[in-house]
Formats: structure tokens, C-alpha cells, sequence
DNA sequence: AGGCGCTTGTGAAGACGTGCACAAATCGCG
DNA sequence: CGCGATTTGTGCACGTCTTCACAAGCGCCT
């Protein structure tokens, strides 16, 4: 059976298209795994083992084989699998085989960088609209983009199809930017405001805080210091750090 | 047993700091507790129920209770915490107590918003330096600091007592600011480029991806139609969404 | 054609995280 | 002083995620 069969694939559109529920964890990471296959593509490779996929994305080769196993089966034993074949399939599943539209709300500090972020656009993103309360930003250009007030947000609504809405304004103001995207029909948000938002059932949020990174990593150097700091108090000072440091989320790496 | 012993507070040191090693979960949620509970301090209240709280966090009250109970029973039953006190506590733990220095590296659109995000100040940091190696923007100024050479990293190191690097450049660049950080002693490191970085064991490492953030959230977008979009095929069409579907990170929140 | 080395896909076990439900503890009030 | 209302802290069961280890499958070489 070498006849690959893409269970949905974006030509051939099947009577279902059998989206697997895939695990929360296994979702977080194929956009890696899509990255490190872009690059391998773009390095001339056609084919790649579990073990040299799994090194280039940062993660253990089983857990990789696993994931890779939920997408269906697109490996080939003894040889690998197919690079071009897995960056469409992984695509797909992704819902990047469409160019999805966001709009982005708070052209701040944090907007402006977004706004002009060219990863959004190389990968699979279009920045359709830039919004913002403040009257006084209203009509600036940003990377060829005029900015809108955000009472504009149902007018935009109508031209574009808007399938994400990017909060980057202050805490204060993000659970009415929230509502109102909401309310034209945004159904997922990524939230750069360091507050909680309300949203209805069946929209998605998934929350960006920049200082909340650095406090975790501030946590491991506090944990660290008084670590090597202990002079003689019980166990002897340990040279090699213990076992299960190694975080969830946070690799911890091999040299060479 | 009203006497409540900070186990390792600032002020006392105590004879072992004894830093409980908190499962990496509850870590990663101790600084939204920090935050919310800065906010409840605002507002005037000296306590909090842990149902309070766990709202104003967005999460599980049990969940929440199983957190700070591992930082020790700072909590009176029948009352709630003592916010000032929980404060307090959370910093200590997260090493906050003293404001830590951080090295921003790579001063491009992203770099420029981090420079001028006042959340990492009002959150326990200090931007110590910025850098860069394109000798053309050496010498800007940005927020009060004047760029350096990516090459001048160990005078810095020499002057100010980093913990933590930032890096913010394109990921081709990536690899070798990190080593440069290592090489001048820098244990944390929050990686904004999309690569994944080596490092010597005790190094830990925290990436954060925009992109993937927005992919994480079009593999949501691109199942909701999926499932919408089912005509009559098979099981009936669902009106409320099917149940696990709260995400591991996502909020999914009730709307009063 | 057959065997050998390599790689995938997966069963099973263990670690980890979550949430319920309740006992223990504390406060306030009569 | 005792009782009831309230809220914490936690034992337990469940689900999810990770990791190991290995059988099954594939291609290549002889």
C-alpha cells in the first residue's frame, strides 16, 4: 500500500473531513515540527528520520513518532519520512492551507512590533486590519497599513473574513476589545494584555505574557542559586545538577 | 499554630532557604496569582477566598488551593488569605525579591517594543542593557539606554550581575547570542526567535513563538469549521461543542 | 530470492496534572 | 461557651502525557 491517501486533503474534499482530535499537547507542537520541516525542505532534503526530525524540533524521537502516528500514517520504515508530503499534511491539519485574516487591536508599543512582525505573513497569516481606541493613532500607515478605529471592528468585519483577533492593548482595555471582537464573529484570540478575559463558550483565547515568562525563568535562577549556594547543610554540593530539572515546556539541551 | 513562619523569608535567613520544588504547572501559574492578587491589593481587599482568587486567575479553585498549598498554609480556614502576606510569599518564591537584570539582545522591530514594555519593570526587572550586532544601531538610544555591541556583552556582564537573557534577533543569529549569554555566565534565557537553541545542561531555556501561538489557534479555528460545517454526516449536528475541548493553556470562559 | 539493517508505529507502564468531595480548622454570634 | 457557617488543605480517583521497548515493515545488498 504506498498509495498515500491525505484523509481530507486540501484538492480532493472527501465527504468528511475527518479532523482527528488530536491531544492539546500534540497540537502545541506540530507548529515546531513544521518549522524544522520547512527548514530541511529548504536545506534539499526530501526525506527525514523520526530521530533527525525530532533533534531539529527539540524533542524526544518517540514523543515526535507519536504525534506524527495521530496525523495517520506517513512514515516509511527504514527510510523515514517524506519532508514535502508532511509539511502538506501538518499544514492541513493546521488550517494553514488557507491564508487566515487577523486583525489586530492596540498598536501600542507591543502593536507596532506585531504589526510589522514579517514571521505572521511567511507563515501562513495576513494582518487584514490594524485597530486602536486612541483617536490620535487613528490613520497612521504601518507597514502599509492604515490604522482604524475600533468601532471600525464591524465595518472590517464585513470586508474581511476574520478568523483571529490579536489583543495588544492595555489590560484596561482588553475586555471591550474582547466583546467586541466577539461580537463580529471573532471566535479565537491571542491575548498579549496581562488580565483574564470572559469570552463566551466556543471562542478560544490563548494568552501571551511577557513577564510572566521572565518570572518563571526568575523562579529557576532563584532555585538554582540557593542550590549551589548551600556551603555544607546535609547532602554533599552537587556538581551535576538532580534529576527531573528538566521542565515541562523548557529544554534544557544538549551541547554539541 | 497562628505563628506564621515564612519558611526562608528575605529578611531572616534561615538555615536552609528550602525552596520546595513545586511541580513545574504550579509554577508557571504562581505569576498570574501574583498578578491578580497585586490587583485585588489595589482594590483595597486584605483578604481573599481562594474561589476569589481562582476567578480573578481564571482557574480551578481546588487547583489554586493545591498551588499555594505547596508553598506552605498561608491561608485561615473560614477567612481566606492574607493578600498582603500571599504577596509576599509568591515573590520570595519566584525569586522576585530582588529585581533582577535582564540583557535584551537583538534591538529590531521586536526588540524595540520589549525595550519599551514598562511591564517588565513594574513586574520585578530591570532592562540592563541592550544589545545588538548591527554596528549601525549601536549607539541608538531607546528608553534612556543606549545600544552596545553584542561583542561588549562580557563588560557587561562584568558591570552589572545579569539573570537573564533576552533574545530577540533573527533566528539565524540565535544560536550564537546564546552562546555568548552562556559564555558570560547567563542561566536563563527567553528566546523570541524561532529556533530551537542549544544549550549546556543547567542553562534553561523559554521560547516564545508568535507564530505558533496564531498556528495553535487556526488548528482550533480550522476544527470548529470543520465540525459546523458537517451537513448530515452520521452523528447529528452538535449545537454545543463537544466536551473536552478546553485546552491544556486556553481559557474557554464562562460569560455570566 | 533471501537476509540484514534501519526506521516506523504502538502497547504498556509510569509520571504528572486535575478536580471532586470531604474532614479539619477557624471565626463570629448568640 | 458552644454551635453553625465558612473556607482551607488534601486523599483519592481519573484522565492526559511521556517514555521505553519492541514487533512489524521496508529497502538494499549480496
Amino acid at each position: 500500500m504506498s498509495q498515500h491517501r491525505h484523509p481530507g486533503a486540501p484538492g480532493r474534499a472527501g465527504a468528511v473531513p475527518a479532523l482527528p482530535d488530536l491531544p492539546e499537547a500534540t497540537v502545541a507542537r506540530l507548529p515546531e515540527y513544521l518549522r524544522a520541516l520547512h527548514n530541511l525542505a529548504d536545506a534539499g532534503h526530501e526525506t527525514v528520520s523520526s530521530e533527525g526530525l525530532s533533534a531539529a524540533a527539540g524533542v524526544n524521537s518517540a514523543k515526535l513518532r507519536k504525534d506524527l502516528s495521530h496525523l495517520g500514517s506517513y512514515g516509511t520504515r527504514g527510510v523515514g519520512y517524506d519532508v514535502a508530503l508532511l509539511i502538506e499534511q501538518i499544514e492541513y491539519v493546521l488550517g494553514l492551507t488557507q491564508r487566515r485574516a487577523v486583525a489586530l487591536v492596540g498598536v501600542g508599543n507591543l502593536g507596532h512590533a506585531l504589526a510589522g512582525y514579517d514571521g505572521f505573513a511567511s507563515r501562513g497569516f495576513r494582518i487584514a486590519a490594524l485597530l486602536d481606541a486612541d483617536p490620535s493613532r487613528v490613520g497612521e500607515e504601518i507597514n502599509g497599513l492604515v490604522v482604524r478605529h475600533v468601532d471600525d471592528l464591524p465595518t472590517v468585519a464585513a470586508e474581511e473574513s476574520l478568523a483571529i483577533g490579536v489583543i495588544a492593548t492595555p489590560a484596561a482595555a482588553a475586555q471591550q476589545v474582547a466583546d467586541q471582537l466577539v461580537a463580529v464573529g471573532v471566535t479565537s484570540i491571542l491575548n498579549f494584555a496581562p488580565c483574564v478575559l470572559s469570552v463566551p463558550e466556543g471562542v478560544d483565547v490563548r494568552k501571551v505574557d511577557l513577564a510572566i515568562e521572565l518570572q518563571i525563568l526568575s523562579f529557576h535562577e532563584h532555585r538554582k542559586a540557593s542550590l549551589t549556594a548551600l556551603p555544607a547543610t546535609g547532602g554533599s554540593a552537587l556538581t551535576a545538577l538532580p534529576g527531573g530539572f528538566a521542565a515541562t515546556d523548557t529544554q534544557e539541551a544538549i551541547g554539541t
